[in-house]
Formats: C-alpha cells, structure tokens, sequence
RNA sequence: CGGGGUGUUGUGUAAUGGUAGCGCGCUUGGUUUGGGACCAAGUAGUCAGAGUUCGAGUCUCUGCACCCCGACCA
C-alpha cells in the first residue's frame, strides 16, 4: 500500500488525555481512532493488526477442531432468564425496541451456543463439538480504562466445547490450553504469558487465565518459581500452594489478562436441559466449556510489551506490513522496487510522500514496522537500499536484488 | 457508583473579569531534501445551558464528556 493513499495521518503529540501507551500509540500512528470512553475504531492500519491477530487465532483453533460460525449479538432476553443471568450479571447491555421489547447485547455467547447446539447435536455421535467465532462483545464496564485494553466494545474469540463426560472435556481444555499457547508465542508475547490459577467469575468456581506480565496490568499474579504456573492475587488466600508443583516461592508481577479458559460443567447446559442419549440409552447431561480470548486487548498488550520512546515495535506475525519501504527524494528505483515485493507477495508499506526524511524517519519508527527499507540517491551510490529493523540500531546496504533474500534469512 | 482531575480550532497549549494568541496539522506559493526543514500568505476555537457583571475562556449553578484511583470484569 501506498502510504500517500492512507488516509490516516500520524500526530505528533498525543491527546493530552490519553494516559496509558497503548492508546497513546495506536492513537499517534494512525491505527485506532476513539469514539468515546471504551469504545474505538479500527482504522486500516489497526484493523490489518487485528486481522493478523485473527488469522492466527483461526489456524490454531482449527487445529483442535474447532468450527467456526458467526453467532448474533442483539439476543433474545428470553436466554438470559433461563440461564437466570438477566437480573445477575452487571455488565449486560440491555436494549429496548420501539415496542418495548427487550434484549441482550452479547457480552458473551453462552445463551446462544447452547440452544444452537442442542438443535443441532442431537446423537452421542455427533460429540465431541466444539464452536467458535470472532465477534464484538458487549460489557457495561462500569468503567472503561487504559486504552483498548478495557472496553465496552471489544473483538473478542470465544470458543465453546461440549461433551458427555468429565474425561473427554479434561482432554480437551488440556488441548485448548495448549492452542492457547501456541496463539501466545505465535504473536510474539509468550515469554512474558502466564498460564494463571484464578476465579472462574460468573462462569464457574475457578478457571485458568493467561496473564501478560505488563505494568499496565489491571491484575496482580504471583508466579511460581519453581514452575512457571501463576496464581491471581485475588485468590491468594484461598489457595496458598502452587496447583501443579505444590512449590510456595512466588514472584508477584502486575499482569493483563489476555485470555481464559473455562469448566463450565453443566452450568449452561442444565437450564436449557440439554441431554443426550448415550450409546446404551442412558439419559447424559451435555458438559461443556468455553475459551475466551480478547483480540484487541492482546493488540492492546502487544503494544505495552513491545514498543520504545519512539513508537511500537511489532512483532513481525502480527505487523501491519513486513516492510515499511521509504524513498527519501524523487527517484524511480523506490517505485520499482515496490512493484517487485508486491509482485512477490511481500506485504510493503510505501512511504512515496513528498515529506522530509525526518518526517519520514519519524513516522516510520512510530508506525513500527519490522523491517524499514530506504532508497535515496545516497543508498543508490552506496550501492543498493539500506535495511534496518525496527528492534535494531544497525543499518546495512544491500543490493535491491536481494532484498528478498535479506527478508528471508 | 464513591473520590480526584480536566474541558479553548483537527491536535498540543496561552490569555489579572477588558482586542481569544502561539506551536503542530491543513490550504496556497516559493526554497529545501538522510532524523519531526525554511520563508510568506491563509484556515479554524472558548463543551452545553442558565446566572452574576457595563463586560465572562476566566466567577456561580446545572448538565454533558473525557482521564485517573477505587468497587466490578475479557
């Protein structure tokens, strides 16, 4: 893409309420754009971010059967009275039509994946199922902060496995886990992600969270030393010894949670009364549990993690672009090496303004693509194109031919 | 919802109760071109409503919005 066509500009100085990194660097860069308190846009720089984010979401969730449906978010308030949630979960948006009417505004999908299911999945056969999709949800957070880290409109995933015993659905939140980790590593916040012992909240008694270690986090973690297992400060007291090694050395660390995972038994299921015959006629009650993972909370933390006092530093799976291609006065070659990585499937940002190098320099390292590729009259006579990566100081000269080769290696 | 803070052009800021000014951005013209360039000319604003006053950005009241701490939560 070319950057004289987005329509988005950088800002050199942050609006002056904006206190948190995040929100101060994706506003600055171009990437989101705020509506009010907790509520943003995805400008098309954000929304690339957040696609990426998406797409390995996706392949991993796939990868442990997972379908992906897309399910609604006005909801019948009807759901919500079965599963008694109406009157007792604060968050929930509730909206009226012209006729007075009222429904729910998803927060989550619970109410509407378990009647789905159960209209569907109707034999022993068809388990296990799992469901999944990528949606906007809704919370009426009594206050929403730090950026796009809490808001009250948010892209989350949320998954929802179901099953007809303790067994199976142990062997699958062990697989999810494990998915979830990969999602972790995979953009790029892993080493600083905790698998974390916590309250399970409105969903059941205790779950697990992945918590990024951040000073922007809302929540504080005790990691055990001995291995790696975190417990959330708000059930320090409850349970005192690490879950999975019994060790009792703890770092406390200040952490965001990034995702969950749910034992929802038949909390769901029963109000619904869903059950299914199993193979010797036996009446099952369907178990099931559910997996969330905030998308622009992690591009949220992502920012928190990686970035410097001149911008983000993206991780390279989640960038916007791979490569931020800059042309510091008119010249040709710029151009036709634009064409060339676009011919190759290389994702390039552009920047053919008329602007200064400073300028250009400046927005660059705001923006915070990985690899920054300039072409000047100077890098021409030095003999090719300088390279840089964003995480780097060093700079390099290398031929325009083997610029590939370079992005490859 | 409790406590604290802040609302001046797109953005960052200034203005004893007395002409709303400046930087960035944007527009036009010219000069520049390797780390947020320069010259000139433009553009656009006091959150809303009421009150006090000869006169309100400034004082009072009400409302709204945003930020921070807390309670609650992905």
């Amino acid at each position: 893409m070319k950057q004289s066509q987005l329509f988005t500009k950088t800002q050199k100085d942050a609006p002056k309420d904006e206190v948190s990194v995040n929100a101060q660097l994706l506003i600055r860069a171009g990437f989101v754009d705020k509506l009010m308190a907790g509520v943003y846009t995805f400008l098309p720089l954000g929304l690339r971010v957040m696609k990426k984010i998406e797409n390995i979401i996706r392949e991993e969730i796939n990868a442990i059967g997972g379908q992906e449906i897309f399910m609604p978010t006005l909801q019948p308030k009807e759901n919500w009275l079965k599963t008694g949630r109406w009157d007792t979960m604060d968050d929930l948006y509730k909206v009226k039509d012209a006729s007075g009417k009222e429904f729910a505004l998803g927060p989550t999908h619970e109410e509407i994946v378990v009647p789905l299911a159960q209209k569907y999945i109707n034999s022993y056969r068809d388990f296990p199922f799992y469901a999944y999709q990528f949606q906007n949800k809704f919370r009426m957070e009594l206050r929403a902060k730090s950026g796009i880290l809490r808001g009250r409109e948010f892209m989350m995933k949320d998954l929802y496995s179901f099953h007809l015993s303790e067994d199976d659905f142990n062997a699958y939140y062990e697989k999810a886990a494990k998915a979830y980790e990969k999602i972790f590593q995979r953009t790029g916040i892993g080493e600083k992600t905790y698998k974390t012992f916590a309250s399970g909240g409105s969903f059941s008694k205790y779950s697990h969270e992945y918590q990024t270690v951040t000073p922007a986090g809302e929540d504080l973690i005790h990691i055990c030393n001995q291995c790696g297992l975190a417990i959330n400060e708000e059930i320090k007291g409850e349970v005192d010894v690490c879950p999975s090694c019994k060790g009792a050395d703890f770092r406390k660390e200040k952490a965001i949670e990034v995702g969950n995972i749910f034992n929802l038994k038949n909390k769901y299921t029963q109000p619904f009364d869903f059950k299914i015959k199993d193979e010797k006629g036996e009446e099952k009650e369907v178990i099931m549990g559910c997996y969330g993972l905030g998308l622009s909370r992690l591009m949220g933390t992502i920012v928190e993690v990686f970035h410097d006092d001149k911008g983000i530093i993206w991780p390279e799976s989640v960038a916007p672009f791979k490569v931020h291609l800059i042309s510091l006065g008119k010249n040709d070659e710029a151009e036709k090496i634009y064409n060339d990585l676009i011919k190759k499937s290389v994702e390039v940002l552009f920047d053919d303004r008329e602007e200064t190098a400073g300028k250009k320099f400046a927005d660059s390292d705001l923006i915070g693509i990985p690899y920054r590729i300039v072409v000047s009259e100077k890098s021409l006579q030095s003999g090719g194109v300088e390279i840089k990566k964003r995480n780097q100081k060093e700079t390099e000269i290398i031929n325009q031919n083997s610029i590939i080769e370079k992005l490859n290696a």
